[in-house]
DNA sequence: TGGTGTGAACAACTTCACAGCG
DNA sequence: CGCTGTGAAGTTGTTCACACCA
């Protein structure tokens, strides 16, 4: 293990090598080398390694790696050995959808509180069981429930006040949905999950191939 | 204007400042400098400037860029002085959440057509007007309605197959939200909506705070 | 004067190539 | 023998620092 840090696209490709190793491992296969691995997520097979090598040495010379083992080790590098329990902000169309994603359970990651400042929102309860908080309860419910992660499924608009209202309220990890760019404080994490950046990439190659 | 070639990260950004200075014009500042700008978005000014600079001269030294002129100019360069005709494919939850988001109309993307295999979907239409197609008749609504994106909102075990479908109807560009990484031939792009490679990305940030 | 545009310095990440080991 | 682990080379992207110009 070493002590250099880790780039933090190492830790996005940790999560693709997770993925592919569950296919894997549903596959009843045991064994994997790095070619294979890498080519099933699209990367170099050197980067895999690299990647790897970061945290131990998992891989047996002239073998490859054991598929099971390694998504174990993966698992816990990544925190994923452990449930997470996030908040959601914002009951639109979006917000209903990631509630009703399962692919978010299956990973261990849970929506255990959920938000809205509509008030004819406010006090239903979702197929999915959680009973609509209003907004001013967050800072209560937040640390009653002992919540992780905030999850940000407002208009754009409102985005960045409930970033704030969601650190104050203790929490240090926020995903985002709204498409703009939230500040925060030294030390508290953001990803953006943004679809209309994505588009306008496809649109730009769209644009240019045609020249 | 060069023609090096551009960083991806660029075009990424580029989103980033469109969007920011849509908000500004909105605001009614006419004028903003690379800084101001930059801390928007949460990247260096020099990045501002040098990103700009590979597509021309857009600023006035001593002032800054005006800012309804330097959004025309982005808009241009990525290609949002059309409008995009999408096919999605996948009505579950996340798929009828897109087809309901309206920033996707707003910045001229918008579903022509929407496909899935559920007998049950198939023959409805949607809120928004769309009749749900079945899948097979994918090759043909595609060339008929000039589809230019496809997006990917199936299970996973089916997003392979259709990005396949999608290709063979000619389609060049893909935003894919299935959680794996597609294969595609030379010269088709994808682009990953993966909302949990994100959340793998903060569980890992919390888990190392942690220790 | 003040902020752009840009070469040059720097930093980060990726790939190569091969030693080393099962 | 084959595949991992890794230093070194290569590549790409970012930031600095300042000439230049409105």
């Amino acid at each position: 293990m070493k002590f250099s840090k880790i780039p933090s696209a190492t830790i996005t490709r940790l999560s693709l090598y997770s993925r592919a190793l569950e296919e894997l491992l549903l596959e009843h296969v045991n064994i994997i080398a790095s070619d294979k691995l890498a080519q099933k997520c699209g990367v170099n097979p050197a980067q895999v390694r690299k990647d790897l090598a970061y945290f131990g040495e998992f891989g047996v010379r002239g073998v490859g790696y054991f598929v099971k083992e390694l998504l174990f080790e993966i698992k816990k590098i990544l925190g994923l050995n452990r449930r997470w329990r996030m908040a959601l902000v914002g009951i639109g169309n979006l917000g209903l959808a990631l509630v009703a994603h399962e692919n978010f359970v299956k990973q261990g990651y849970e929506f255990v509180a959920v938000f809205d400042v509509d008030p004819k929102k406010v006090g239903r309860r979702l197929p999915s069981g959680q009973i609509i908080h209003h907004i001013d309860e967050l800072p209560t419910v937040v640390k009653e429930k002992n919540i992780d992660i905030g999850v940000i499924a407002t208009p754009a608009s409102q985005a960045q006040a409930t970033a704030r209202l969601l650190v104050e309220a203790g929490i240090k990890a926020i995903l985002n949905f709204a498409p703009l760019q939230i500040q925060m404080p030294e030390g508290y994490i953001v990803e953006n999950v943004d679809f209309t950046v994505k588009l306008d990439n496809l649109a730009y190659h769209l644009t240019m191939e045609a020249v």
